[in-house]
RNA sequence: GGUCCUGUGGCCGAGUGGUUAGGCAAAGCUCUGCAAAAGCUUCUACAGCAGUUCGAAUCUGCUCGGGACCUCCA
Protein backbone atom coordinates (compact mmCIF):
# COMPACT_ATOMS: atom_id res chain seq x y z
CA UNK A 1 0.00 0.00 0.00
CA UNK A 2 1.15 3.54 -0.86
CA UNK A 3 0.90 6.82 1.43
CA UNK A 4 -0.70 9.04 -0.20
CA UNK A 5 -0.25 12.76 1.25
CA UNK A 6 -1.81 16.08 0.37
CA UNK A 7 0.58 18.14 -0.86
CA UNK A 8 -0.27 22.02 -0.46
CA UNK A 9 2.39 22.73 -2.94
CA UNK A 10 -0.03 21.30 -5.71
CA UNK A 11 -3.11 20.93 -3.72
CA UNK A 12 -3.68 17.17 -4.40
CA UNK A 13 -3.03 14.32 -2.74
CA UNK A 14 -0.21 12.95 -4.22
CA UNK A 15 1.58 9.11 -3.48
CA UNK A 16 3.88 9.66 -1.37
CA UNK A 17 7.81 9.12 -2.86
CA UNK A 18 10.79 9.73 -0.68
CA UNK A 19 13.65 10.86 -2.70
CA UNK A 20 15.75 8.12 -1.15
CA UNK A 21 14.39 5.35 -0.96
CA UNK A 22 13.56 4.08 2.88
CA UNK A 23 14.76 7.47 3.82
CA UNK A 24 12.57 10.55 4.90
CA UNK A 25 13.97 13.82 5.48
CA UNK A 26 11.31 15.87 7.37
CA UNK A 27 11.88 19.83 8.60
CA UNK A 28 9.01 21.12 10.98
CA UNK A 29 8.67 24.64 12.47
CA UNK A 30 9.47 24.81 16.04
CA UNK A 31 8.34 27.18 18.28
CA UNK A 32 9.55 30.63 18.72
CA UNK A 33 10.86 30.29 22.52
CA UNK A 34 9.69 33.93 23.32
CA UNK A 35 6.49 32.89 25.14
CA UNK A 36 4.89 30.16 26.32
CA UNK A 37 3.10 27.50 24.18
CA UNK A 38 -0.33 27.47 24.05
CA UNK A 39 -2.97 24.87 22.62
CA UNK A 40 -2.72 26.13 19.18
CA UNK A 41 1.36 25.03 19.44
CA UNK A 42 -0.04 21.93 20.36
CA UNK A 43 -1.42 21.10 17.27
CA UNK A 44 1.57 20.75 14.67
CA UNK A 45 3.88 19.18 17.47
CA UNK A 46 1.36 16.25 17.75
CA UNK A 47 0.52 16.10 14.19
CA UNK A 48 3.86 15.83 12.65
CA UNK A 49 4.44 13.67 15.79
CA UNK A 50 1.71 10.89 14.60
CA UNK A 51 3.12 11.80 10.62
CA UNK A 52 7.06 10.84 11.80
CA UNK A 53 5.40 7.93 14.47
CA UNK A 54 3.65 6.02 11.29
CA UNK A 55 6.00 6.74 8.77
CA UNK A 56 8.79 5.34 10.93
CA UNK A 57 5.82 2.48 11.48
CA UNK A 58 6.14 1.73 7.55
CA UNK A 59 9.60 1.44 7.62
CA UNK A 60 11.41 4.62 6.46
CA UNK A 61 13.91 5.56 8.66
CA UNK A 62 13.15 9.38 9.00
CA UNK A 63 15.46 12.18 9.95
CA UNK A 64 13.25 14.75 11.81
CA UNK A 65 14.39 17.92 12.00
CA UNK A 66 12.19 20.58 14.11
CA UNK A 67 14.24 23.88 14.97
CA UNK A 68 13.87 26.35 18.02
CA UNK A 69 13.85 29.53 17.08
CA UNK A 70 15.36 31.55 19.93
CA UNK A 71 16.70 34.92 17.84
CA UNK A 72 14.18 36.92 17.90
CA UNK A 73 12.72 38.44 14.78
CA UNK A 74 11.27 41.94 14.66
CA UNK A 75 7.63 41.96 15.76
CA UNK A 76 6.47 44.85 13.39
CA UNK A 77 8.85 44.61 10.14
CA UNK A 78 10.61 47.56 9.65
CA UNK A 79 8.51 49.72 12.45
CA UNK A 80 11.49 49.10 15.11
CA UNK A 81 14.64 47.61 15.00
CA UNK A 82 13.46 45.50 18.17
CA UNK A 83 12.93 41.62 18.64
CA UNK A 84 10.28 39.60 19.95
CA UNK A 85 12.97 38.11 22.52
CA UNK A 86 15.08 41.51 23.78
CA UNK A 87 11.32 43.29 24.13
CA UNK A 88 9.96 40.18 26.57
CA UNK A 89 13.80 40.29 28.17
CA UNK A 90 13.28 43.71 28.85
CA UNK A 91 10.13 43.50 30.53
CA UNK A 92 10.92 40.33 32.43
CA UNK A 93 14.33 41.63 33.69
CA UNK A 94 15.69 38.65 32.45
CA UNK A 95 19.00 38.03 29.55
CA UNK A 96 17.60 37.21 26.60
CA UNK A 97 19.22 33.73 26.60
CA UNK A 98 17.88 32.90 30.15
CA UNK A 99 14.29 33.48 29.03
CA UNK A 100 14.69 31.78 25.64
CA UNK A 101 16.30 28.65 28.46
CA UNK A 102 13.07 28.73 30.66
CA UNK A 103 10.32 29.26 27.07
CA UNK A 104 12.61 26.25 25.24
CA UNK A 105 12.52 24.14 29.07
CA UNK A 106 8.61 24.46 29.49
CA UNK A 107 8.30 24.06 25.60
CA UNK A 108 10.31 20.31 26.25
CA UNK A 109 8.20 19.85 29.34
CA UNK A 110 4.78 20.37 26.92
CA UNK A 111 6.00 17.26 24.53
CA UNK A 112 6.77 15.23 27.20
CA UNK A 113 3.61 15.51 28.33
CA UNK A 114 2.40 14.87 24.93
CA UNK A 115 4.44 11.84 24.87
CA UNK A 116 5.63 13.66 21.52
CA UNK A 117 8.63 11.68 20.39
CA UNK A 118 11.80 14.21 20.49
CA UNK A 119 13.04 15.15 16.47
CA UNK A 120 16.18 13.61 15.23
CA UNK A 121 18.03 17.20 15.39
CA UNK A 122 16.78 19.89 16.70
CA UNK A 123 18.91 22.97 15.86
CA UNK A 124 18.72 26.31 17.50
CA UNK A 125 18.11 29.77 15.21
CA UNK A 126 21.19 30.98 17.37
CA UNK A 127 23.64 28.47 16.96
CA UNK A 128 23.39 28.54 13.12
CA UNK A 129 24.07 32.12 12.62
CA UNK A 130 27.25 31.41 10.66
CA UNK A 131 24.65 29.25 8.26
CA UNK A 132 22.45 31.90 7.64
CA UNK A 133 24.91 34.69 7.01
CA UNK A 134 26.59 32.28 4.21
CA UNK A 135 23.28 31.85 2.82
CA UNK A 136 22.33 35.74 2.44
CA UNK A 137 26.05 36.04 1.31
CA UNK A 138 25.22 33.39 -1.61
CA UNK A 139 21.78 35.26 -2.41
CA UNK A 140 23.29 38.21 -3.04
CA UNK A 141 26.34 37.13 -5.57
CA UNK A 142 23.03 35.78 -7.22
CA UNK A 143 22.11 38.87 -7.11
CA UNK A 144 18.61 38.47 -5.78
CA UNK A 145 19.56 40.31 -2.59
CA UNK A 146 20.96 44.03 -2.06
CA UNK A 147 22.24 45.84 1.10
CA UNK A 148 20.87 48.66 2.45
CA UNK A 149 21.97 50.86 5.79
CA UNK A 150 23.24 47.58 7.61
CA UNK A 151 20.06 45.33 6.23
CA UNK A 152 20.14 42.95 3.34
CA UNK A 153 16.52 42.53 2.12
CA UNK A 154 15.44 39.74 -0.78
CA UNK A 155 14.77 41.17 -4.04
CA UNK A 156 11.27 40.01 -4.96
CA UNK A 157 10.60 41.84 -7.91
CA UNK A 158 13.13 39.84 -9.70
CA UNK A 159 12.57 36.57 -7.90
CA UNK A 160 9.11 36.71 -9.67
CA UNK A 161 10.36 37.90 -12.84
CA UNK A 162 10.99 34.49 -13.27
CA UNK A 163 9.65 32.35 -10.25
CA UNK A 164 6.53 30.84 -9.45
CA UNK A 165 6.07 33.23 -6.12
CA UNK A 166 3.11 32.62 -4.91
CA UNK A 167 2.59 29.15 -5.71
CA UNK A 168 2.32 27.29 -2.55
CA UNK A 169 -0.12 30.24 -0.61
CA UNK A 170 -2.35 30.98 -3.84
CA UNK A 171 -1.02 34.64 -3.88
CA UNK A 172 -0.82 36.80 -6.79
CA UNK A 173 2.42 38.89 -6.53
CA UNK A 174 0.26 41.94 -8.36
CA UNK A 175 -1.12 42.28 -4.95
CA UNK A 176 1.75 41.31 -3.04
CA UNK A 177 3.32 44.95 -4.75
CA UNK A 178 0.29 46.68 -4.56
CA UNK A 179 -0.46 46.25 -0.71
CA UNK A 180 0.21 49.72 -0.17
CA UNK A 181 1.40 49.87 4.01
CA UNK A 182 3.01 53.10 5.81
CA UNK A 183 5.70 51.88 7.51
CA UNK A 184 8.77 53.33 8.96
CA UNK A 185 11.64 51.71 7.35
CA UNK A 186 10.06 50.80 4.00
CA UNK A 187 11.42 53.01 2.47
CA UNK A 188 15.33 51.64 2.46
CA UNK A 189 13.25 48.14 0.19
CA UNK A 190 13.51 48.60 -3.31
CA UNK A 191 9.50 47.18 -3.15
CA UNK A 192 7.10 46.90 -0.39
CA UNK A 193 6.74 43.35 -0.57
CA UNK A 194 10.70 42.53 -0.08
CA UNK A 195 11.44 40.71 2.89
CA UNK A 196 14.43 41.14 5.20
CA UNK A 197 17.22 38.51 4.92
CA UNK A 198 19.07 40.55 7.73
CA UNK A 199 18.32 43.61 9.58
CA UNK A 200 20.58 46.10 11.45
CA UNK A 201 20.48 46.32 14.89
CA UNK A 202 19.81 49.28 16.28
CA UNK A 203 21.84 50.13 19.64
CA UNK A 204 19.69 49.02 22.48
CA UNK A 205 19.15 46.03 20.83
CA UNK A 206 20.16 43.19 22.73
CA UNK A 207 20.47 39.80 20.23
CA UNK A 208 23.09 40.77 17.64
CA UNK A 209 25.60 39.68 15.70
CA UNK A 210 28.49 40.14 13.46
CA UNK A 211 28.33 39.87 10.02
CA UNK A 212 29.30 41.16 6.33
CA UNK A 213 26.91 44.27 7.26
CA UNK A 214 27.29 45.17 10.42
CA UNK A 215 25.71 44.14 13.51
CA UNK A 216 22.46 42.76 13.40
CA UNK A 217 20.65 39.83 13.17
CA UNK A 218 18.75 37.25 10.93
CA UNK A 219 15.90 37.87 9.39
CA UNK A 220 12.53 36.04 9.86
CA UNK A 221 12.68 33.05 7.04
CA UNK A 222 16.44 32.58 6.71
CA UNK A 223 17.21 30.37 9.36
CA UNK A 224 14.35 27.55 8.57
CA UNK A 225 16.54 27.56 5.28
CA UNK A 226 19.66 27.66 6.61
CA UNK A 227 19.09 24.65 9.07
CA UNK A 228 17.11 22.62 6.88
CA UNK A 229 19.60 22.91 4.43
CA UNK A 230 22.54 22.42 6.70
CA UNK A 231 20.71 19.15 7.91
CA UNK A 232 18.34 17.90 5.18
CA UNK A 233 20.43 19.09 2.12
CA UNK A 234 19.19 21.09 -0.65
CA UNK A 235 16.42 18.73 -1.66
CA UNK A 236 14.19 17.26 1.13
CA UNK A 237 10.89 15.65 1.23
CA UNK A 238 8.27 16.99 3.69
CA UNK A 239 8.04 20.34 5.16
CA UNK A 240 5.82 21.03 7.75
CA UNK A 241 4.07 23.08 9.99
CA UNK A 242 1.04 25.33 10.57
CA UNK A 243 -1.11 26.69 7.51
CA UNK A 244 -0.86 30.11 8.79
CA UNK A 245 3.02 29.95 8.21
CA UNK A 246 2.11 29.19 4.39
CA UNK A 247 2.65 32.90 3.58
CA UNK A 248 4.57 34.04 4.36
CA UNK A 249 6.97 32.31 5.78
CA UNK A 250 7.21 29.26 3.92
CA UNK A 251 6.88 31.02 0.30
CA UNK A 252 9.67 32.86 1.32
CA UNK A 253 11.95 30.34 2.35
CA UNK A 254 10.98 28.42 -1.39
CA UNK A 255 12.34 31.83 -2.83
CA UNK A 256 15.33 31.73 -0.58
CA UNK A 257 16.26 28.11 -1.16
CA UNK A 258 15.92 28.37 -5.17
CA UNK A 259 18.07 31.32 -5.27
CA UNK A 260 20.82 29.73 -3.07
CA UNK A 261 20.68 25.91 -3.68
CA UNK A 262 19.16 26.49 -7.39
CA UNK A 263 16.64 24.04 -5.79
CA UNK A 264 13.35 24.20 -4.52
CA UNK A 265 13.89 22.71 -0.79
CA UNK A 266 10.73 20.40 -0.21
CA UNK A 267 8.96 18.31 -2.77
CA UNK A 268 5.65 17.69 0.37
CA UNK A 269 4.62 20.53 1.74
CA UNK A 270 2.22 19.26 4.32
CA UNK A 271 -0.18 21.99 6.92
CA UNK A 272 -2.10 21.28 9.69
CA UNK A 273 -5.27 24.15 10.03
CA UNK A 274 -5.66 26.01 13.09
CA UNK A 275 -7.43 25.34 16.31
CA UNK A 276 -10.21 27.76 16.94
CA UNK A 277 -12.04 28.93 20.04
CA UNK A 278 -15.35 29.94 19.40
CA UNK A 279 -14.79 29.66 16.12
CA UNK A 280 -11.50 32.22 16.12
CA UNK A 281 -7.85 31.30 16.00
CA UNK A 282 -6.35 31.21 18.88
CA UNK A 283 -3.80 33.75 18.77
CA UNK A 284 -2.53 36.83 20.60
CA UNK A 285 -4.47 39.54 18.74
CA UNK A 286 -7.87 37.75 19.76
CA UNK A 287 -6.67 37.53 23.04
CA UNK A 288 -7.69 33.98 23.48
CA UNK A 289 -5.22 31.98 24.69
CA UNK A 290 -5.24 28.97 26.23
CA UNK A 291 -1.73 28.17 27.53
CA UNK A 292 -0.43 24.67 28.03
CA UNK A 293 0.02 25.28 31.96
CA UNK A 294 -3.58 26.59 32.40
CA UNK A 295 -5.28 23.84 30.48
CA UNK A 296 -3.56 20.81 32.77
CA UNK A 297 -4.00 22.72 35.79
CA UNK A 298 -7.90 23.98 34.84
CA UNK A 299 -6.80 27.08 35.53
CA UNK A 300 -8.50 29.27 32.99
CA UNK A 301 -12.07 31.07 32.75
CA UNK A 302 -13.08 29.28 29.56
CA UNK A 303 -11.97 26.02 31.43
CA UNK A 304 -14.61 23.73 33.35
CA UNK A 305 -12.06 21.63 34.64
CA UNK A 306 -8.14 20.56 34.26
CA UNK A 307 -7.59 18.20 31.11
CA UNK A 308 -4.91 15.86 31.15
CA UNK A 309 -2.76 15.74 27.76
CA UNK A 310 -3.55 12.82 26.57
CA UNK A 311 -7.04 14.09 26.46
CA UNK A 312 -5.55 17.07 24.07
CA UNK A 313 -3.75 14.23 22.28
CA UNK A 314 -7.10 12.48 21.82
CA UNK A 315 -9.24 15.71 21.28
CA UNK A 316 -6.61 16.18 18.05
CA UNK A 317 -6.49 12.79 16.56
CA UNK A 318 -10.10 12.83 16.79
CA UNK A 319 -10.17 15.57 13.21
CA UNK A 320 -8.48 15.43 10.20
CA UNK A 321 -5.31 17.39 10.78
CA UNK A 322 -6.38 20.13 7.91
CA UNK A 323 -9.72 20.40 9.61
CA UNK A 324 -9.79 23.25 11.59
CA UNK A 325 -11.12 22.37 15.14
CA UNK A 326 -13.43 24.24 17.38
CA UNK A 327 -12.14 24.10 21.09
CA UNK A 328 -14.42 23.80 24.00
CA UNK A 329 -14.37 23.19 27.37
CA UNK A 330 -17.67 20.43 26.48
CA UNK A 331 -15.88 18.83 23.18
CA UNK A 332 -12.75 18.06 25.05
CA UNK A 333 -14.69 16.41 28.44
CA UNK A 334 -16.13 14.50 25.56
CA UNK A 335 -13.07 13.50 24.15
CA UNK A 336 -11.77 12.75 27.57
CA UNK A 337 -14.87 10.72 28.22
CA UNK A 338 -14.05 8.80 24.67
CA UNK A 339 -10.67 7.81 25.53
CA UNK A 340 -11.11 6.55 28.88
CA UNK A 341 -13.56 3.98 27.30
CA UNK A 342 -11.69 3.61 24.26
CA UNK A 343 -8.60 2.82 26.73
CA UNK A 344 -10.70 0.01 29.13
CA UNK A 345 -11.94 -1.63 25.87
CA UNK A 346 -7.93 -2.03 24.50
CA UNK A 347 -6.94 -2.99 28.41
CA UNK A 348 -9.98 -5.36 27.92
CA UNK A 349 -8.22 -6.73 24.74
CA UNK A 350 -4.88 -7.45 26.21
CA UNK A 351 -6.12 -10.09 28.37
CA UNK A 352 -8.63 -11.69 26.20
CA UNK A 353 -7.14 -15.26 24.90
CA UNK A 354 -7.54 -17.17 22.11
CA UNK A 355 -6.21 -20.62 21.24
CA UNK A 356 -3.98 -19.50 17.69
CA UNK A 357 -5.62 -22.68 15.99
CA UNK A 358 -9.32 -21.58 16.91
CA UNK A 359 -12.09 -20.70 13.95
CA UNK A 360 -13.90 -18.47 13.91
CA UNK A 361 -17.91 -19.87 14.73
CA UNK A 362 -19.09 -16.79 14.08
CA UNK A 363 -17.82 -15.84 9.98
CA UNK A 364 -19.46 -12.56 9.66
CA UNK A 365 -18.49 -10.77 12.54
CA UNK A 366 -14.86 -11.97 12.02
CA UNK A 367 -14.72 -11.25 8.80
CA UNK A 368 -16.26 -7.25 9.87
CA UNK A 369 -14.10 -7.10 12.59
CA UNK A 370 -10.98 -8.27 9.99
CA UNK A 371 -12.17 -5.62 8.01
CA UNK A 372 -11.96 -2.83 10.53
CA UNK A 373 -8.60 -3.62 11.79
CA UNK A 374 -7.05 -4.02 8.05
CA UNK A 375 -8.76 -0.31 7.34
CA UNK A 376 -6.30 1.21 9.72
CA UNK A 377 -3.26 0.62 7.16
CA UNK A 378 -5.49 1.60 4.45
CA UNK A 379 -6.71 5.10 6.62
CA UNK A 380 -3.87 5.79 7.73
CA UNK A 381 -1.83 5.90 4.12
CA UNK A 382 -4.54 8.12 2.65
CA UNK A 383 -3.41 11.07 4.37
CA UNK A 384 -3.66 10.48 7.77
CA UNK A 385 -7.00 10.21 8.78
CA UNK A 386 -6.95 9.40 12.66
CA UNK A 387 -10.23 9.85 12.85
CA UNK A 388 -11.65 7.14 11.01
CA UNK A 389 -9.17 4.59 12.81
CA UNK A 390 -10.52 5.20 16.03
CA UNK A 391 -14.21 5.44 14.50
CA UNK A 392 -13.20 1.84 13.60
CA UNK A 393 -11.66 1.05 17.25
CA UNK A 394 -15.03 2.66 18.50
CA UNK A 395 -16.59 -0.39 16.13
CA UNK A 396 -14.34 -2.51 17.46
CA UNK A 397 -14.99 -1.29 20.89
CA UNK A 398 -18.25 -3.63 21.74
CA UNK A 399 -16.95 -6.46 19.85
CA UNK A 400 -14.04 -6.60 22.46
CA UNK A 401 -16.85 -5.81 25.71
CA UNK A 402 -19.18 -8.01 24.35
CA UNK A 403 -16.31 -11.10 24.26
CA UNK A 404 -15.30 -10.44 28.36
CA UNK A 405 -19.67 -9.90 29.21
CA UNK A 406 -19.96 -12.92 27.39
CA UNK A 407 -22.51 -11.70 24.86
CA UNK A 408 -20.46 -12.69 22.21
CA UNK A 409 -18.93 -16.43 22.44
CA UNK A 410 -15.23 -16.12 23.23
CA UNK A 411 -14.61 -18.38 19.80
CA UNK A 412 -16.63 -16.37 17.31
CA UNK A 413 -13.26 -15.15 15.92
CA UNK A 414 -10.51 -16.89 14.85
CA UNK A 415 -7.01 -17.14 16.79
CA UNK A 416 -5.63 -15.33 14.13
CA UNK A 417 -8.15 -12.38 14.15
CA UNK A 418 -7.81 -11.65 18.04
CA UNK A 419 -4.14 -11.93 17.36
CA UNK A 420 -3.90 -9.20 14.95
CA UNK A 421 -6.76 -6.92 16.52
CA UNK A 422 -4.75 -7.45 19.32
CA UNK A 423 -1.70 -6.13 17.53
CA UNK A 424 -2.68 -3.64 15.81
CA UNK A 425 -4.52 -2.15 18.12
CA UNK A 426 -1.50 -1.47 20.16
CA UNK A 427 0.46 -0.79 17.49
CA UNK A 428 -1.76 1.82 16.37
CA UNK A 429 -3.09 3.14 19.94
CA UNK A 430 0.16 3.24 21.21
CA UNK A 431 2.91 3.57 18.96
CA UNK A 432 1.52 5.75 16.22
CA UNK A 433 -0.81 7.45 17.73
CA UNK A 434 1.09 7.99 21.03
CA UNK A 435 -1.70 7.31 23.33
CA UNK A 436 -0.91 6.72 27.38
CA UNK A 437 -2.53 5.78 30.05
CA UNK A 438 -1.41 5.99 33.50
CA UNK A 439 -3.05 3.56 36.17
CA UNK A 440 -1.17 4.01 38.41
CA UNK A 441 -0.54 0.15 37.86
CA UNK A 442 3.14 0.17 38.15
CA UNK A 443 3.42 1.88 41.53
CA UNK A 444 3.76 -1.13 43.10
CA UNK A 445 2.48 0.33 46.82
CA UNK A 446 -0.74 1.90 45.53
CA UNK A 447 -1.23 -1.29 44.16
CA UNK A 448 -0.57 -2.84 47.42
CA UNK A 449 -3.14 -0.29 49.16
CA UNK A 450 -5.62 -0.79 46.43
CA UNK A 451 -5.44 -4.92 47.22
CA UNK A 452 -6.30 -4.06 50.74
CA UNK A 453 -8.93 -1.97 50.30
CA UNK A 454 -10.39 -4.33 47.94
CA UNK A 455 -10.07 -7.57 50.24
CA UNK A 456 -11.86 -5.41 53.27
CA UNK A 457 -14.84 -4.18 50.71
CA UNK A 458 -15.00 -7.83 49.55
CA UNK A 459 -15.10 -9.12 53.28
CA UNK A 460 -17.90 -6.18 53.73
CA UNK A 461 -19.67 -7.46 51.18
CA UNK A 462 -19.95 -10.67 51.48
CA UNK A 463 -21.27 -10.14 54.96
CA UNK A 464 -23.55 -7.82 53.38
CA UNK A 465 -22.83 -4.48 55.42
CA UNK A 466 -23.66 -2.45 52.00
CA UNK A 467 -22.38 0.83 54.67
CA UNK A 468 -18.39 -0.29 54.89
CA UNK A 469 -18.56 -1.31 51.37
CA UNK A 470 -20.36 1.32 49.45
CA UNK A 471 -18.33 3.96 51.99
CA UNK A 472 -15.24 2.20 50.64
CA UNK A 473 -15.99 2.89 46.94
CA UNK A 474 -17.33 6.44 47.55
CA UNK A 475 -14.39 7.78 49.25
CA UNK A 476 -12.16 5.89 46.67
CA UNK A 477 -14.33 7.86 43.95
CA UNK A 478 -13.61 11.24 45.77
CA UNK A 479 -10.09 10.60 45.12
CA UNK A 480 -10.61 9.73 41.83
CA UNK A 481 -10.05 6.26 41.82
CA UNK A 482 -12.51 4.50 40.37
CA UNK A 483 -14.05 0.95 41.44
CA UNK A 484 -15.98 -1.60 39.68
CA UNK A 485 -17.63 -4.44 40.58
CA UNK A 486 -16.96 -7.12 37.83
CA UNK A 487 -19.58 -9.52 36.54
CA UNK A 488 -17.38 -12.46 38.33
CA UNK A 489 -17.67 -10.85 41.56
CA UNK A 490 -13.68 -9.92 41.13
CA UNK A 491 -12.92 -6.15 41.65
CA UNK A 492 -11.12 -3.79 39.34
CA UNK A 493 -10.15 -0.48 39.34
CA UNK A 494 -8.43 2.61 37.75
CA UNK A 495 -7.33 6.08 38.33
C1' G B 1 -10.52 45.34 -0.75
C1' G B 2 -7.73 40.74 -2.70
C1' U B 3 -6.78 35.24 -2.37
C1' C B 4 -8.50 30.80 -0.39
C1' C B 5 -11.24 27.50 2.83
C1' U B 6 -15.79 26.26 5.00
C1' G B 7 -21.38 25.68 6.65
C1' U B 8 -23.31 18.08 8.61
C1' G B 9 -28.44 15.74 13.98
C1' G B 10 -28.63 19.00 21.22
C1' C B 11 -22.84 19.43 21.03
C1' C B 12 -18.04 17.77 18.64
C1' G B 13 -16.85 15.74 14.34
C1' A B 14 -15.81 11.49 9.56
C1' G B 15 -17.65 11.58 4.92
C1' U B 16 -13.97 9.64 -2.10
C1' G B 17 -22.46 10.65 -6.24
C1' G B 18 -26.12 5.38 -4.72
C1' U B 19 -24.97 1.61 1.27
C1' U B 20 -25.23 2.85 9.59
C1' A B 21 -19.47 7.09 10.22
C1' G B 22 -17.96 7.59 15.15
C1' G B 23 -17.84 10.10 19.94
C1' C B 24 -20.37 13.01 23.79
C1' A B 25 -25.21 14.17 25.66
C1' A B 26 -30.41 12.33 26.19
C1' A B 27 -34.29 8.30 26.73
C1' G B 28 -35.67 3.03 27.52
C1' C B 29 -34.17 -1.95 28.65
C1' U B 30 -30.58 -5.97 30.50
C1' C B 31 -27.05 -6.92 34.30
C1' U B 32 -26.37 -5.28 39.67
C1' G B 33 -27.60 -5.23 47.05
C1' C B 34 -27.11 -0.20 45.08
C1' A B 35 -23.88 2.09 41.74
C1' A B 36 -20.36 2.50 37.94
C1' A B 37 -18.91 0.10 33.72
C1' A B 38 -20.57 -2.85 29.86
C1' G B 39 -24.29 -4.70 26.31
C1' C B 40 -28.86 -3.88 23.46
C1' U B 41 -32.37 -0.23 21.49
C1' U B 42 -34.12 4.85 20.21
C1' C B 43 -33.02 9.85 18.51
C1' U B 44 -30.95 9.53 11.44
C1' A B 45 -28.66 15.48 9.90
C1' C B 46 -26.51 17.53 5.76
C1' A B 47 -27.34 26.59 5.39
C1' G B 48 -30.95 28.27 1.36
C1' C B 49 -32.36 28.38 -3.84
C1' A B 50 -31.65 26.56 -8.70
C1' G B 51 -29.08 23.21 -12.01
C1' U B 52 -26.33 18.55 -13.85
C1' U B 53 -27.67 13.25 -12.98
C1' C B 54 -31.61 7.45 -13.03
C1' G B 55 -29.64 9.14 -8.25
C1' A B 56 -26.10 14.70 -4.58
C1' A B 57 -24.22 16.04 1.99
C1' U B 58 -20.73 14.84 -1.99
C1' C B 59 -20.47 18.07 -8.81
C1' U B 60 -21.98 23.37 -10.94
C1' G B 61 -24.06 28.35 -10.23
C1' C B 62 -26.13 32.02 -7.16
C1' U B 63 -27.63 33.85 -2.18
C1' C B 64 -26.75 33.99 3.02
C1' G B 65 -23.51 32.76 7.22
C1' G B 66 -18.54 31.44 9.43
C1' G B 67 -13.26 31.33 9.11
C1' A B 68 -7.97 31.76 7.46
C1' C B 69 -4.19 34.48 5.04
C1' C B 70 -2.71 39.27 2.95
C1' U B 71 1.26 41.99 9.49
C1' C B 72 4.23 38.48 14.32
C1' C B 73 1.46 34.05 14.42
C1' A B 74 1.20 26.70 15.03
Amino acid sequence: MSLKVYNSFSRTKEVFTPITPGHVGMYVCGPTVSGESHLGHARPYITFDFIYRYLTYKGFKVRYVRNITDAGHFEEEGREAEDKVSKKAILEKLEPMELVQKYTNLFHWAMLQFNCVEPSIEPTATGHIVEQISMIEKIMAEGYAYEVNGSVYFDLKKYAATHDYGKLSGRIMDDLLETTRELDGQQEKRDKADFALWKSAAPEHIMRWKSPWGDGFPGWHIECSAMATKYLGADFDIHGGGMDLQFPHHESEIAQSTICNHHAPARYWLHNNMITINGKKMGKSYNNIIKLTELFSGNHPLLTQAFAPMTVRFFILQSHYQSPVDFSSEALLASEKALKRLWEAYEVLKKLTVPMEQEATDTVLDAKVLQWVNEFDEFMDDDFSTAKILANMFELAPVINGIKDGHIPGTALAGTTLVLLQQQFKVYLQDIFGLTHTTGADDNTLQGVMQLLIDIRKEAKNRKDYVTSDKIRKQLTTLGVELKDEKDGSMSWNK
